[in-house]
DNA sequence: TATATTACTGACCGTTCAGTCAGTAACATG
DNA sequence: CATGTTACTGACTGAACGGTCAGTAATATA
């Protein structure tokens, strides 16, 4: 946040790299990446222009590596949790989403789509770079998920790329909210991003869960032991899957 | 598209503004709104720039006009639209989403939610005036909507607030998608808009509807006239869908 | 302390752009 | 055709920025 401060100057090779990358980061989220200027990055990072060129060859590699040490690992760490998991699909879907979530809510790196979103027709080369680092394996991942869901019998058989952007909309959604007018001193209607998050979650699994037969009771609503984020839609979807399976 | 001819220096101070605001909507969405420079605005509309600031007293003001002429009037169709409806509500939060849709992926109109995640925290003001001319307005049609459904026994007692960002989110994600990496030509995954949009209208929608207590019909809402807007995965689905219950 | 190495600096260059305004020419009126 | 009005033009200003490179100084080595 605070522009380091000018301790006499020092020489410390290992630990710039990534003093600029959150420098970069912090300043490509607030402020887009053609805006940035590279001297605030450095500055930022408590070094001068000429010391970020001499570790990133440009301003767009240096982008490029900020996409990377943010969103590439985050994207392994899902692809993990997927491998071994055990349990139920809607549970899986709803673990990727809510750990991705926190991931992205707690720092900056989903900013990192507002930047992508806002510049690429103006970087054409980072189309490419994107939809190969972060899109296609982000994709590969949830359409897994939700083929391990078909298969198994928890989902209806939905067309599953259309399926999987539906899924991944409004995530990206709102952690681009989070980082434009979100971000702004505004009155309008305030969105709590953690409980949209929740609602968004319900309604989606309620459609993609495939219903029993005869007991598809409306809101017959099971639960309502009280959620974590506000109301508890979700606990309730938990316990009609589960019922639902074991009458299958 | 392309840059009007230099057909002589003409008088023509009735149609300058529009033609302006034509250049200005297509270019902004093209390479945003701080990007874009104001020559060029000039130069597609076949004048000088001398010209545009006489039309418009600044480049902020122009976005402005922009947004105006392009949003307002769809949101007030919107709100038409709703106030008039006598049938079931999913019908309702069907049509809506399906115009609006329409609307915005025919022309560039979609294009000005990219310019303003991008922009806004660069520029404050328009934070403030694009939360009173577009978000609060268009919350305010599907919040009603919801509402409405609640109320005639529809749709399940859903958090409000959270529920019409749930919903408006995937769609504001996918206009935004179509004029960033969606509009670069690049080997990735490819995006059918049209059948997205229906997927998640099907899935939002089968979260949404209370079932009936043993008929747990899917889309009872009618839905099945073939797909108006692209292909109909909607139909497809539906037959699934049902295709599935009678096999459970 | 003297010398070599290299991490680091910041003035500078070429270019870009929002907005201005003195001037030009299209049209109207007589 | 002459004269007035005004829609339109584009050279210009002042400020900004990406990237460079000749130079500075922190550290290692002897």
């Amino acid at each position: 946040m605070a522009v380091a401060e000018p301790l006499a100057r020092r020489r410390r090779k290992e630990a710039r790299p990534q003093e600029l990358l959150d420098a970069a980061l912090e300043l490509f989220v607030e402020k887009g990446f053609a805006t940035t200027r590279s001297e605030e990055v450095a500055q930022r990072a408590g070094v001068s222009k000429g010391t970020l060129y001499l570790y990133f060859p440009s301003k767009e590699e240096l982008f490029k590596a900020v996409v990377r040490s943010n969103l590439s690992s985050l994207i392994a760490e899902g692809q993990q949790i997927a491998d071994v998991y055990e349990g139920s699909s809607s549970e899986l879907l709803r673990l990727l989403m809510r750990t991705w979530w926190q991931r992205i809510s707690n720092g900056n790196a989903g900013g990192i789509a507002k930047i992508i979103v806002a510049e690429v027709r103006n970087f054409p080369d980072l189309a490419q770079f994107y939809v190969d680092e972060v899109v296609l394996p982000a994709h590969r991942l949830l359409a897994g998920t939700l083929q391990r869901g078909i298969d198994r019998g928890e989902f209806r058989p939905v067309p599953l790329h259309d399926a999987v952007h539906a899924l991944v909309a409004p995530s990206l959604f709102l952690a681009m909210h989070k980082h434009s007018i979100g971000a702004c001193p505004v009155t309008g209607i305030p969105m709590h991003e953690g409980s949209v998050i929740e609602t968004q979650i319900d309604l989606m699994l309620n459609g993609l869960v495939k219903r029993p037969r005869r007991a598809a009771t409306a809101g017959a609503d099971t639960a309502t032991k009280a959620g974590r984020v506000g109301k508890a839609p979700t606990a309730r979807t938990i316990q009609r899957v589960t019922k639902l399976k074991r009458t299958t």
